[in-house]
DNA sequence: CTTGACCTTCCCGTGACTGGAACCCCTATC
DNA sequence: GATAGGGGTTCCAGTCACGGGAAGGTCAAG
């Protein structure tokens, strides 16, 4: 296979694909005009890492399930291990988020919204209110 | 005052009060050793900058803001509509992040976590089950 | 033989900084 | 006067995960 066919089964640029390369997670092989030529497992690893990076796992993660996959005597407590610390980095993002979006929301209510320029968004920006920052 | 005593009062390092003058978001006075001369309400606009990016606002949306902070003659209907917006994408990113945390929980929750090589997380990547992506 | 689609490498740019090197300035002490 | 230290300055390179685009080789069809 050629690599825009397997970026379109897999769901991903060219580009990125090459640079997956560069980077040691895939080692497609060559033919004899250069092209890449992608095998089925090549294939499987770009849908796999794919899907991981659609579940928000770094580049570096996606390396250490990669090699988890491969390795046929792994255990899966060491997946789950990744997976949750994983979870953990998500629910971190999510709480601060949440506490930007509950403070923003204060902010906007707050505000008039018309042609006056008295503004509780700029003023709580600019007081260090007590309204302020997660 | 000079670059690390304002950085301790804002709350940001020297080095990326030295980075938002570069990019023209603050222009400091320059006293005659060459040393940056940063007047109160350079102070100002450092801190509403720091809580504004606190609030996930982008460099060029706090560059927004702060043309609305210095225009006397804003409309809070301005400031408002660009905070809205930025509520959307807080709102858009928490979907997104909740969707993969259901996701990896779902597959975790699967998972033995045991010294097995069997690991549905795995599996789960592998074979774009119906459990899968965002 | 040419056209056009595909492939290759290479290099620069993104956002918002961070780290480090090399060097100037100012004060205090010996 | 020399020196030590704790400021400050500039510039260069690196981060993360790619994306854009140029310059050029390859392939199948007409």
């Amino acid at each position: 296979m050629n690599i825009n066919e397997v970026a379109r089964k897999a769901g991903l640029p060219a580009k990125t694909i090459r640079y997956y390369e560069e980077i040691g997670l895939i080692r497609p092989l060559r033919g004899g005009n250069g092209y890449r030529a992608f095998r089925d497992s090549d294939m499987h690893k770009l849908s796999f890492i794919a899907r991981a990076r659609g579940l928000g796992f770094s580049i570096e993660e996606c390396r250490k399930l990669l090699a988890l996959y491969d390795d046929k005597g792994r255990a899966s407590a060491d997946v789950k291990a990744l997976a949750e610390e994983h979870l953990v980095q998500i629910a971190g993002k999510i709480r601060e988020l949440r506490a930007m979006e509950a403070t923003l929301q204060g902010l906007v209510r707050a505000c008039a919204g018309d042609h006056r320029p008295d503004c509780p968004i700029l003023t709580g920006l600019a007081d260090a209110g007590d309204a302020c920052c997660a």
